[in-house]
RNA sequence: CGGGCUGUAGUAUACCGGUAGUACACGUGCUUUGGGAGCAUGUAGACUGGGUUCGAUUCCCAGCAGCCCGACCA
């Protein structure tokens, strides 16, 4: 009964299974992109020092109770166990990251500093929607950043727009997506989102194609465009899904805890924090979004769940012989392949599954591609395919050393 | 949380106040094999609780769940 394109197409090709609204299981298939989502945000977040840490779901009500948002956050999970002690289910965590960072870092010699995490966040949401898009219980990469200063804290901030924006780009979505001036919801007056184009989307976005960057329809209004140098004549109106959202926290939630430092000359000083967060189921749905066709979904080969689906057409031995042939030597050469060698299947059955799953390339044994000796070629995004021998398909897909 | 719609097999659905039919999927056998194959056969189902009734899957009420719109929202 979903009606997102996302929700469809992942449930329809097994990518995850819904527990219940905005839950969902991630099976083999979507698991393999989960990783490989994680794998390219693990190694753009290192590139600026970050340090992967994990930490809790789980978390004391009173950390929530000093920030005040024990109160004042709607979609706070709150939980209480058999004894009656109430904890939070978390749906962010500078409540845990900054006591944590008050506990190892006391001196200005420690600082700039970058913690981050992939971890599942929860939140109320009043109303779960649109498949992967909107859950209640979601995969996020969080990270939170420590200066001692504001201009320290810019070029982090600045850099992490980089970073964000490569993050985008290798996920296969960069040409869609904008960095976009925003309200900073409950953690400051303004942030920065990186919304990507769709139809689905939630967000409504102001395009400046010129400079690449757009204004969220929540803080749009002469001031800001004006504050951004921006001509409303220029802008373009889209439908967007958040992808990404960067905030200046500046001492908000370092002084509830006391998060300080000591200068060279002795003297103490709150620390400046800075938090990044990216949904990664979000952004695995917003791809799907962004990239299908009719008959599926289209991977781009960096989050592609395999690289390559082989199939073997018709139960003839010599076909089942030679693809399973094909299978281990692709194997061999460590390249990621789906065998579908499933027997008793018609040809346009196997094709179909083969658009749904949308694997980057597919690969065809059949008695036809036997007698022009090789293995039939196509990519998920071409009409028709072509014959190449193994060795032609090997180095094509061999992973660059 | 307000509004709308909907809950029947793994999925999609049909009929019905007298205990459920079809398709796909799944199991078995045979045939078939380049764009969602065929025959045979088998397995499997009324969200929960109350009410009305001789009898409820069907009608009524409540609850729960899902989808959509809205409010809300890194």
């Amino acid at each position: 009964d979903e009606v997102s394109k996302n929700a469809e197409f992942l449930i329809r090709g097994g990518f995850i299974h819904k527990e219940m609204a905005g839950v969902y299981s991630y099976l083999p298939l979507g698991f393999r992109v989960v990783k490989k989502i994680e794998n390219i945000i693990r190694d753009e977040m290192n590139t600026v020092g970050g340090q992967e840490i994990l930490m809790p779901s789980f978390h004391p009500k009173e950390n929530w109770e000093k920030t005040g948002r024990w109160d004042s956050m709607t979609d706070l999970y709150k939980v209480s166990d058999s004894s009656g002690r109430e904890v939070a289910l978390a749906p962010t965590h500078e409540e845990i990251v900054v006591p944590i960072l008050k506990n190892y870092v006391s001196s200005y010699k420690d600082f700039p500093i970058a913690v981050y995490q992939i971890q599942n966040k929860f939140r109320m949401e009043l109303r779960a929607k649109s498949g992967m898009l909107r859950g209640r219980e979601f995969l996020m990469k969080d990270m939170y950043s420590f200066h001692t200063s504001q201009e320290d804290f810019e070029i982090f901030y600045n850099k992490m727009k980089e970073v964000y924006k490569n993050i985008f780009k290798r996920v296969g979505i960069g040409h869609l997506t904008y960095l976009t001036f925003a309200s900073g919801g409950t953690f400051s007056k303004y942030s920065h989102e990186f919304q990507t184009i769709t139809g689905a989307g939630e967000d409504t976005i102001y395009i400046d194609e010129e400079s690449a960057v757009a204004v969220n329809k929540e803080v749009y209004n002469d001031e800001v465009l004006e504050s951004l140098g921006l001509k409303k004549e220029k802008l373009v109106e889209n439908k967007s899904i958040e992808v990404g959202n960067i905030f200046d926290l500046k001492t908000k939630y370092s002084e509830p805890f006391d998060l300080s430092y000591v200068d060279e000359k002795g003297e103490k000083h709150i620390v400046l924090m800075g938090c990044y967060g990216i949904g990664l189921s979000r952004l695995m749905g917003t791809v799907v979004e962004a990239l299908a066709d009719d008959k599926g979904i289209i991977w781009p080969e960096s989050i592609a769940p395999f690289q390559l689906h082989l199939l073997s057409l018709g139960d003839d031995e010599n076909v089942t012989k030679e693809a399973s042939d094909v299978y281990e030597k692709l194997l061999k050469n460590g390249i990621e392949v789906l065998f579908d060698d499933r027997a008793g299947m018609s040809a346009g059955e196997k094709f179909a599954d083969a658009d749904l799953l949308g694997i980057p390339h597919r690969a065809v044994v059949s008695l036809r591609s036997i007698k022009e000796n090789g293995i039939e070629l196509k990519k998920r995004t071409e009409e028709k395919g072509k014959i190449v021998t193994l060795d032609e398909l090997l180095s094509l897909l061999k992973p660059k050393a």
